[in-house]
DNA sequence: GACATTTGACCCTT
DNA sequence: AAGGGTCAAATGTC
């Protein structure tokens, strides 16, 4: 994917961040609080999209290149050799990735074991994991999974990339940037959350894992604001305990699309290192 | 038979 | 060149 296409990306984003405002100006949402976040919001992506298209002037910086030879077709027995070179792009470190400290090994993807490793000067081998669905729908999802040394009944997981697969939409809490809104019937309250990405490579312990996996992505909340909402909105019922999308009128209004905009926004500026 | 795991080899990044 | 990430044949499990 080139810088073209980020621009793209960013201004579909702005797209539906103006669709969003158009659904709740009918709800009738209190305008004081929701346009000065609709304006952050929808500066956010002109912003984005300036800075994108600066990028465009230095095409040093694409990303690596997968038109090359595709995986030839050896019919051989054994691996390939110097004659066809490249995996197909093998990355180390840059990606997005996100480290936390985990009882089980489990979660809520399926992951497929592709390779294991003794890690110099590590206790315990590293295991390879990719989403089952790479092959069929593409999720370039992966982790690796460690014990941990200094606890060893616990698991160092490295998550890196994002799920793309039909699983990952159930499960939007996962995504490192996000703006989430949590809505509250009791209280006739939406707190509005932006949570940001988890430092690259910071190591989240147990208690905050905890905390963190009853409310959404494991990055910190940066800004959160309190909205009323009308009450005849409070009897929908979420979809997911921690994933909940609206209907207004037989519209679905999709906040993840945004919130993944922003997500795929904040990859992009530290691949470019905005 | 289909799918998952194991494991040694290959090759990229640092 | 070392270390680490991925591939893919062999093997295991259902």
């Amino acid at each position: 994917m080139g810088e073209c296409s980020v621009i793209d990306v960013l201004q579909r984003g702005q797209e539906w961040t103006d669709e969003l405002k158009a659904l709740l100006v009918q709800l009738k949402l209190p305008s004081d609080q929701v346009e000065p976040l609709l304006g952050n919001i929808s500066g956010a992506f002109s912003e984005a999209i300036a800075m994108s298209q600066n990028i465009v002037a230095s095409p040093d910086q694409t990303l690596p290149s997968t038109d090359e030879n595709d995986m030839d077709t050896i019919s051989s027995k054994k691996r390939r050799t110097q004659a066809t070179p490249k995996f197909g792009g093998r990355k180390r470190a840059n990606n997005s990735c996100n480290k936390v400290l985990s009882k089980s090994i489990d979660d809520e993807y399926q992951w497929r074991k592709y390779g294991q490793k003794e890690i110099f000067g590590a206790k315990y081998p590293r295991s390879y994991f990719r989403c089952t669905h790479k092959n069929d729908q593409n999720c370039q999802a992966t982790r690796q999974v460690q014990q941990s040394e200094k606890q060893p009944d616990m698991y160092e997981i490295t998550y890196i990339g994002e799920h793309t697969c039909k699983e990952a939409k159930k499960h939007c809490q996962k995504q490192e940037a996000s703006y989430m809104i949590n809505f509250n019937p009791n209280t006739n309250n939406a707190l509005i959350q932006h949570f940001s990405s988890p430092p690259l490579s910071s190591i989240k312990h147990e208690q905050e894992e905890e905390v963190m996996s009853n409310q959404t992505s494991p990055g910190s909340i940066i800004s959160h604001e309190q909205v009323n909402i009308p009450s005849e909105f409070l009897d929908m019922e979420p979809i997911a305990s921690d994933s909940f999308s609206m209907d207004f009128d037989g519209s679905s209004l999709e906040l993840e699309n945004i919130s993944s905009i922003f997500s795929f926004d904040q990859q992009y500026c530290s691949l470019f290192q905005v």
